[in-house]
Formats: structure tokens, C-alpha cells, sequence
DNA sequence: TAAGGTTACGGCGATCGTAACGATC
DNA sequence: GATCGTTACGATCGCCGTAACCTTA
């Protein structure tokens, strides 16, 4: 057994079960990557693989409980190399940040160029992508920190860390009925609703306020992102449940605002990482600097 | 980075940092182990150990990081070997179980028995320590399962199975004035007290329960097994606190038994072992034989 | 017949062993 | 001077690359 043999088991995971491909992405020719399969299946007694004539298709029982160490070990040695690193330059390195478009557009900017005039040196990746997605993401490496809203307390292998709070309003164009009288859950049923995607930026928390009143939304449209909801807005399409910090007063100007802070309950962003995941100083700070950002905000 | 060298730095901590006994361990000549540790710390860039002159003499803060993977990754190695030699022949391996003297005595004899019977071809070897002992031989891989009463709960690297309550019990000479009367808690300090040492066979639940009334124990013998208690017992150098199960009522007729249940809570009984530590089969196997022996006792 | 996998063999490099050489107690 | 660690160099063994072959969609 040696660690050559892991990283290929790790990377035929990610290219299903495929050996030209996996011999490829280690930059070695196929019949090595056969043969060390071979090696290791011989070394350890039992085959890992089911096979239909040469092709690999699947894991077998044992194959599934190993493919599990693997993804320790390979997780060990990722964070041995991040040590070693932190020591050599912390200055140094890539921070691969997920997030959603809300987080991404109106609570990222000021704590990224902070961080960035305090750290030039690392560069930054943002990847947008949903919440389920940027949970898998962290599995596959492929993002060390994600910050978002929904999702990330259901599982147990990530650390999660409360970032800042903040609540749900509507807006309307202005002169819309909405924008004046009562607020009420009731009277807010009676228009055509526009706000969210399943998953995105509270809506779980919108859905469950009404849904414990007993009253149901007319939601027509669904958005991944708030520009998407106000451009159907300003089209007064209907009205529009956004975060309230999606709000740009200025940009905005046209379109009126109401807290639904009394109505739907407070959400949580959080921030997110594998707890296996050693994070690399630079990671550690960039993290304190989203906090101090949500703290600024609270301020 | 290869697996070599990761064992290469877990057994330097066995060995004391002693390269010389590494390469004795490793069955290699010193001079591969002094280069592959070179090469190593090339690699990652910084040192890992602290030198005073050539001699190693600790871990640097880096050091002591990469220790902590380096284990995990050694765990995850030895997991793969388990689950697939327990695919070759689930029959045939090495239990090793840590536990104490009173368990080792009274308890292990039927299940182990019974283990036997199934599964010849597994060799059991017992380790009779301290619960102290015990747990720091379930890290050091030295045992593979702890049963004991004491300490284990405290671990949160472990996991523990409840696996019987038993009670203590006062044993006396026949004729022991104590053999007949009221058997209070007070009364009970009145005598002279041979019991177990501290961290012993629920000897912190024997102090809880004079303590929270008010009440001292005058102990003069504290043994680590309950033999040794006994043999005293019969000198009339004062009353023995035991477990109930210690008591053979054949070849301990000369000595009276009361039941202390009415005064010393309940103790129980746990099997531990390491949260990351794939048990084999037989292994598995085994903690089944012990619970069924545990409600076997009760029935 | 293209794509995926295996087998055979030669070459190269990583790692070992021998051995001679510090250094520290 | 005994123990522990480093350095130099030749030898060996493991692993890769080439290339021919096998199998299945």
C-alpha cells in the first residue's frame, strides 16, 4: 500500500471508475494505473471493483468501506501540506469560497477587499452556486469555505459558524397599494408573490411562517437571486420578498420597502467548513474578517 | 510524502524520537531512516522536530500537527488491512482486550469461552491494567477493545456499549458482628474498610455515595483486585467492599455477604473502543458474546 | 473500430545497505 | 568510547513508459 495507490482510488471516484482517465489526471500512462490497481487489490486480497469483462462498474462491499479510509487519508495528507505551508508563507495561497448569489453580491464585497488589502498575496476564488451544491462542494474539495444560509446545520461532518442575522422585507414599485396601510400575513397572501428558489436565501423560513398561519403565498416566480426578482418588480409583475440587506436604497430608488420582520423570523447566515478540513491561517483570518464584517453590519 | 515516512514518524514517537530504534523497528539500517526524514522535512518545507544538536528532542509546534494526521492517517491505514483481511477469512485473527482484574475474573471467563468455541482460529490475549491503562492502550493500538466501570465515559475519542450493572457488597468473617443488625451507612463507618484503589472497580461511586452523606470511610487496604481484599477479609483486619459478582459462595463459604445496593448506586459495566478503529468481524462478534453473557448474568 | 483494460519487457530513479565520519554524553 | 545521527556511494528493486494484445459496445 502506498499513497500513490490512494490518490488513484480517490481520483477513479472521480472520473466513474474510469482508469484511462484517472491515469491521465496523474499524468501517467494507463497500464500503470492498471497494474497498481491490480497491486493493491492483490496486496489487500479481495477485489475493491465489480467488474463486467475489464471495466470497472461499481465498488464492492469492501470497496465502499475502503473508499471511506481513503478519503481520510487523502484528507490527512491535504492538511499536512496545508500545515507545512502555513509555516513556509501564510501570506501565500488559494481560498476557494462558495456561496450564493445574496451572500456573494451584498454581504462579500467589503469583507473580501479587506481581507484582500491585508492579504495580497492569496488569491480568491468565489464560486456561486446553490446550497446544496456548495455543500458538496466542500466534500469534494472543492470549496474550503461556504457561506450561506440554508442547509449547512443538517450535516454533522461540517463546522458551522453563526455569521450574521438579518430579515426578509417586501418591496413593491412605488405608489403600489402595498406601500401603505396594514402589513399583515392575511393581506400579503392576496398579491402575486415573487421571491426565491426552493433552498435560496431563507425561502424555507418564508414557506414555514405562512405555512404555521395557515396561509399559503401565491408565489409566480422563483429566482436564485434578488436582481432577478426586482426586474419582475419593476415589471409590477407582483410583489417582491427579498432580503432586506438586497435593498440598494439608492439603486433601488424606484421601488418601495416594508420590514416583513414581524411577520417571517429572523435568518441565519452561516459560515461552513469540514471539520476533518485543517484551513490554512489566511482561511482562519479571512473568516474573522467576515465576522467583523457582520458585526460592522449589526453596528 | 509517501506512507514509509508516515510510519516512519509514528514510530519515532514510539521510540522516544530514537532514530536508531526506528530503523531497529522498521527492520531498516539507521542511515535510510535519518535520509527519508531529511527528505520529508524537505518536503514540507519546515522542521518537525526540535533538535539539539543532531539529536531529536521534540516536536515543533508544526510538528505536533502533522503528529495528529499522521495518526489518523496510520488509523485509516490499519482499517483498510482489518476490513480486508476480514473479507479473506473473518476467522482467523488477534483480539486484544484490555480490562481489569474483577472483569478478567468474574465476567470474561463464560463469553470468552463461548468466543472461543465459535471462532478457534481468533487468539485472544488479555491484558489485565488499570482503567487508566486501559484507555491509553486503546490509543496506542495496543488493545483493540477495554471493558472496565471506571473513566471511560470521560474519552470523547471513544465509544462505549453499556454492558452490565452490578452492585457492591460488604463481605465479613462468619461470625462478624456486622453479619447480622441493621446494615446502615453509618454503621458501616464504624468498621475498617478494605476496598479497591482509586479509579478501580467503582471505587469513585463508593466514595460518591459516604461523601454525599456526610459520611468518611475509614479504608485501610485499597487493592486493585478483589483477592487481594479477600485474603485480608479473612485475617479480620475489617469488612471488604467488593462487587456483588466477587463473591464465590463456595470458595468464599468462610465469608458473609451483604448486598450494599441499598446504599452504593448501581455501577455499570462499559466495553470501549476507538471511535475511528474499524473492528474486525470477530471483534464484533465478540461484544455480542459479552452482551449476551452481560443479560445472561441478569436473567 | 474506437475505447477501455491487460500483459510483457526494458529503463530509470527512488530507496536501501555498507561504510566512514561527526557529535555529544 | 558508546550512543546517536549524517554523508557518500554503489546496488537493488519498484514503478513507469512503450508497445502489442484482448475485449466489448
Amino acid at each position: 500500500m502506498n499513497l500513490n495507490q490512494i490518490e488513484l482510488l480517490r481520483i477513479l471516484q472521480e472520473t466513474q471508475l474510469n482508469l484511462s482517465k484517472a491515469a491521465e489526471k496523474m499524468h501517467i500512462v494507463q497500464s500503470a494505473v492498471s497494474r497498481q490497481l491490480q497491486l493493491f487489490e492483490e496486496e489487500l486480497g479481495s477485489p475493491l471493483f465489480e467488474r463486467k469483462g475489464k471495466k470497472l462498474i461499481g465498488l464492492t462491499p469492501l470497496g465502499k468501506n475502503v473508499m471511506a479510509e481513503i478519503a481520510t487519508i487523502n484528507q490527512a495528507k491535504l492538511n499536512i501540506q496545508s500545515m507545512a505551508s502555513d509555516y513556509l508563507d501564510s501570506n501565500k495561497g488559494i481560498l476557494h469560497v462558495a456561496t450564493t448569489h445574496t451572500q456573494a453580491k451584498y454581504f462579500l464585497p467589503t469583507p473580501i477587499q479587506r481581507f484582500r488589502e491585508k492579504y495580497p498575496g492569496i488569491r480568491i476564488y468565489i464560486v456561486q452556486a446553490s446550497p446544496e451544491q456548495l455543500i458538496d462542494q466542500l466534500h469534494s474539495h472543492t470549496a474550503d469555505i461556504a457561506i450561506c444560509t440554508e442547509k449547512v446545520d443538517d450535516d454533522n461532518k461540517l463546522i458551522t459558524r453563526h455569521c450574521y442575522e438579518w430579515h426578509h422585507a417586501v418591496i413593491m414599485p412605488r405608489g403600489h397599494p402595498l406601500c401603505t396601510g396594514e402589513l399583515t400575513p392575511e393581506r400579503l397572501t392576496t398579491f402575486p408573490i415573487l421571491t426565491y428558489s426552493h433552498g435560496f436565501t431563507g425561502r424555507s423560513t418564508i414557506e414555514h411562517a405562512f405555512q404555521q398561519r395557515g396561509l399559503q403565498l401565491d408565489i409566480i416566480l422563483a429566482a436564485a437571486d434578488t436582481d432577478v426578482i426586482k426586474t419582475y418588480v419593476h415589471f409590477d409583475m407582483g410583489v417582491g420578498i427579498i432580503a432586506r440587506m438586497a435593498y440598494d436604497s439608492q439603486a433601488d430608488a424606484d421601488l418601495g420597502i416594508r420590514d416583513l420582520s414581524h411577520i417571517i423570523p429572523k435568518s441565519i447566515t452561516k459560515i461552513a467548513y469540514l471539520k476533518q478540513h485543517y484551513l490554512p491561517l489566511y482561511s482562519q483570518h479571512f473568516i474573522e474578517e467576515l465576522l467583523i464584517a457582520a458585526k460592522d453590519m449589526k453596528a
